[in-house]
DNA sequence: GTTTTCATGTAACCCGTTACATGATTCA
DNA sequence: TGAATCATGTAACGGGTTACATGAAAAC
């Protein structure tokens, strides 16, 4: 359950909606705008992308035939697919995108439903934060009780991977904790009334209330060559 | 390749080098004292074991019978089984110990080594840590890449993602670069000549060089209820 | 005395990757 | 013209989880 490719559905019906594209194309933006997810291979986002159709949430579309398009009609000439949203699937993400059940926190999903907060509405998207915190909460719960019970049982490096992971976790509770509490500034700031019209800003729309962070691309370029082995497993696609 | 099975095994046979065990608390010692690896279910330890034993890496023993030790060994009684490693089987973990390939510093394996850092020499220690680093440094070298490349097509929330991503990788590098440097100061210190013994301390040693952190419990107890919705989903084991 | 927790196991299933097959387009 | 990249697909395989079966010991 909670299966990773309801990730990958989520994850297309979101990018498809920003603009058409091949399957191709879209497993680069899977691995580089939304860097998060781990690449999903071609095995899994082809027949996911079927499944799509046959949903009705996508057409296929006669990709453009840069060079010759006569050419392409005729011999069943293999050419680019580009996927299009329909009117039904831009329907169901639009669902997807309010739904706000456990699993929404759990750290895939959470990343996915993050990448495309700027489409979700701010109720949802606080409902989301909120959630993932809690759930961050609870486990750091656990981590520092099982840490109390073995504390003296355990080497130093046990020990420090244990205080390094719980550290990791409660550094995201303090992300959230921010994110959190720009969002409700952002409210705030605008006094929305009951009954305000649900927000509308494209792709380009400046998101309100993200805290500002010193600029993205932090410290500056690799320090040159600590002695550290190569690592020949760079490639992902090969 | 790099078969996650590969990381259990290494485990198992590390956490029975301490003590004999039986399969159920090998588990919750997966869990909480190596708490890093999400819990591998029966499914798969207990076949795991299997092997192990067959390949004469542990034997089965009879567990301890507490009650009625008399009726045990009558009919057909499933016992506890006590796994516990065989001379080869020690053999074999202590090689496993000393490989330093490129999977030695994946995520996941780059955790279990760094758990048994206390049975492992220095100057392997030292290579995997610096191997993990300069995994990193490539990791975060194709995240600016791509993030110079696509920056501005990203909307802010793309964006915020992207940024806390890069900067929790940022955070494991310093980490490791404090680890290193005191691996380095530990072996400095002790001025250990080319023929120094390998080091030999128990379970219990005092693994030299960790940087000194605030308490392992860092911030206090739970601040009582955010308003987060409560997640159902807490328990693993059912 | 019944519910929980401890304890061991197996088989079916799910899901994703690997490896392979195929072909177009671009670049040297 | 041949190599590299773009592009789409599928079948086999691997590996881990879920769900189930079974039963002892402990707690209530």
């Amino acid at each position: 359950m909670s299966r990773r490719s309801g990730i990958l559905e989520f994850a297309v019906l979101g990018l498809l909606r920003e603009s058409p594209m091949h399957g191709y194309e879209l497993r680069k933006r899977l691995n580089t705008s939304l860097g998060i997810f781990r690449a999903f291979s071609y095995g899994t986002l082809y027949p996911c992308l079927k499944t799509l159709v046959a949903n009705g949430w996508l057409i296929e579309e006669p990709g453009s035939a840069p060079e010759d398009a006569l050419a392409a009609s005729l011999a069943g000439r293999r050419a680019k697919i580009v996927y299009r949203l329909t009117a039904e699937g831009k329907e169901h993400f639009e669902e997807l995108l309010s739904h706000t059940g456990p699993d929404a926190w759990e750290d895939e999903h959470f990343a996915a439903r993050f990448a495309f907060f700027g489409q979700t509405e701010r109720e949802v998207r606080m409902r989301v934060l909120e959630g993932r915190r809690s759930r961050l909460e609870e486990r750091l719960e656990k981590m520092r009780a099982s840490l109390a019970r073995t504390r003296e049982r355990l080497d130093d490096y046990t020990l420090e991977l244990q205080r390094h992971g719980m550290e990791s976790v409660e550094r995201e509770v303090r992300w959230l904790n921010e994110l959190i509490e720009s969002e409700r500034a952002g409210r705030d700031q605008r006094r929305s009334g009951p009954g305000s019209p649900a927000e509308q800003e494209g792709t380009s729309g400046e998101a309100d209330g993200l805290p500002r962070h010193r600029d993205a691309a932090s410290s500056g370029g690799t320090p040159p060559g600590h002695p550290g082995p190569p690592d020949p497993s760079a490639d992902t696609t090969k």
